[in-house]
DNA sequence: ATATTAGTTGCGACAATTTGCAATAACCAA
DNA sequence: TTGGTTATTGCAAATTGTCGCAACTAATAT
């Protein structure tokens, strides 16, 4: 997934945030790297750039750039969070606990039960880029319960 | 939620497994403190009694109460993870991302997702104890997006 | 009771992530 | 340009959680 970076700088900026060379360089990597990054991944790649570029401003920024919903934060099955550039339309996944590895939803197959829950209890639940545990076909024989 | 003690001591010595004062003294915590509770509360309120008990005990402990069966894992809405001593029955919850308040949902709603997970994907779902995060009926107002 | 055995614990080191705070620098207005 | 305001960064310390390993002890048999 790509980034429109002159869309994004606007945006922010807008909003009253800055654009640093700090949130360029970690929203490229997490660019470059591809779907599902982690945090070291993207420290390793900046760090090359920039070494005086700290961790703390890359958890920081990671958070941040989520939170304007340009990269969007993926639970992991061992409890760690990957992330990876929104697209238009968020998706979730099925995260295999044995290998992995996951399958992309499309945000459609929550879309009824969003609705059930709202009208049932009031609660608006946060259908983007949700997550769910179990086994994949490959590693469903092999893997107890 | 309570617990049946000596049910339990005999489930676990079944399985090879050992009955010991730092176990019993977690889970009482656990059950004494109420649903939804953090390792580090547990820790407080175990340390009181036995100083000696390591941190390490206590995560390792939650840890495998809960592939008994005994407690089950609850992920809060800032990622960290939270445990309440398990029911008969699986149960799913609404957790509000700005209160952290929760609702419980009856196992049964997510079975046709499960279903259709299955069929369509050939993943299996593991339904047990899903958190889902989003924004309670009192504070969506007040709450952004 | 005593000994044997293997599951469990405590410790310390380590890895991962968060936070407070002073220094910095991006933005904007003049 | 220049200067002021304040969001942001880097650093270091604090949290939070994991791991290897030697010492310990619960369970079982003798
Ligand atoms: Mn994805
Ligand atoms: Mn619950
Ligand atoms: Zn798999
Ligand atoms: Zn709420």
């Amino acid at each position: 997934m790509s980034h429109n970076t002159a869309e994004i700088n606007r945006r922010l900026r807008e909003a009253g945030y800055r654009v640093t060379p700090q949130r360029q360089l970690i929203l490229d990597a997490v660019c470059k790297l591809g779907k599902h990054v982690s945090p070291d991944a993207v420290y390793e790649v900046v760090r090359r750039n920039t070494p005086s570029l700290s961790r703390a401003t890359v958890y920081r920024t990671l958070h941040f750039l989520t939170e304007q919903r340009i990269l969007a934060m993926v639970q992991m099955s061992d409890g760690r969070v990957a992330y990876e550039v929104a697209g238009p339309e968020p998706h979730h996944h099925l995260v295999c606990r044995t290998c992995d590895s996951y399958l992309e939803l499309p945000h459609s197959v929550l879309r009824t039960f969003r609705q059930r829950m709202e009208s049932q209890y009031d609660f608006e639940v946060d259908v983007s880029h949700v997550s769910f545990f179990g086994h994949c076909n490959d590693c469903r024989d092999t893997a107890g319960a």
